[in-house]
DNA sequence: CTAAACTAGGACTGTTCCAGTCGTATTTAG
DNA sequence: CTAAATACGACTGGAACAGTCCTAGTTTAG
């Protein structure tokens, strides 16, 4: 254990792209090709990133996502947040939440110390450190990738 | 996610209270029963300690468990990679391991920076450290005299 | 020598929770 | 109206963790 999941992963690269692309909406689909990701799993991801104030987005046919607020004002730390929800190193939450070993857990505080010291380690590196350090062609834009990009489209209602 | 595992948390709980035991060996069910813990799953978590050197038992009627080096040379971080093995943030390694999205992922080395803080934070605390900020009644404590110190078990503390 | 209490360790089951999918509604532009 | 996008809830599968069971080997007491 003592890893991000897939989705806080996700969310950074995204976050990554989107502030590379500067004031080019970058549209989920997009996002998705570009990074091997599920469509459906990112879109997710994103949309909780709007209601937590880190993203925004633009609807309709040529909408996607811009960043809500400047690079350097998004930790590592708040997306792992927005997308895990509070950090807690142990099940008996690090606050005072009860669990049954609660009064017998010997190092309570000591863990509650790593945890403060690990937040401020995500803390410390915000979006626009990750766009900066990034090895990522900036916009190629690779129509065909090894075939037909668009072919996987979903089945849709046809004729009715 | 970003948690430790339940048996990282009875690891550092067990050397915890081993350490506070000074010369007596603690067993394994002296352990579980003290602090809630299954006993069968302990003492596999107690014994993967003792294959990493972290931990020596005693075998036998009276036997249990010691420290295997000074508490302070015991840290966080090891405990966790003995419990846990290698800390990765995200499953594409975060060395030189293969994944699909690895060339297409444009936040490998920040991420790698942030690991190794991650464990900085790990490193930094010992379980000397651990025991010194326990709260936890230390049982009798007669050490020095070692042998014979049989300690009652307690079924229910409740402090505070 | 035998029984009891302990460590050692493999094999197995149960369960949680993440990862991913599906379906549908809504918005926007042409 | 239709296509392409966001929004969002409900559902499924599976991997990894949590916990159990069983057997073997070791040491001490009587």
């Amino acid at each position: 254990m003592l890893r991000l999941s897939k989705k806080t992963d996700y969310a950074l690269i995204s976050l990554t792209y989107v502030a590379s692309q500067g004031d080019r909406p970058a549209s989920a689909r997009e996002i998705a090709e570009r990074h091997d990701i599920p469509l459906e799993l990112l879109a997710k991801v994103l949309q909780r990133l709007v209601q937590r104030g880190v993203l925004k987005s633009q609807q309709g046919i040529h909408g996607g996502y811009l960043l809500a607020r400047p690079a350097d004002t998004v930790t590592v730390a708040e997306v792992v947040e927005a997308i895990d929800g509070p950090l807690q190193l142990t099940v008996c939450g690090t606050s005072d939440e009860r669990c049954e070993q609660f009064s017998k857990c010997n190092i309570r505080d000591p863990l509650h110390r790593i945890r403060d010291r690990i937040i401020g380690a995500l803390a410390a590196c915000t979006v626009s450190e990750l766009v900066n350090d990034r090895h990522d062609e900036p916009v190629a834009m690779p129509i065909a990738i090894g075939g037909m990009a668009i072919a996987g489209r979903r089945s849709h209602g046809s004729d009715h």
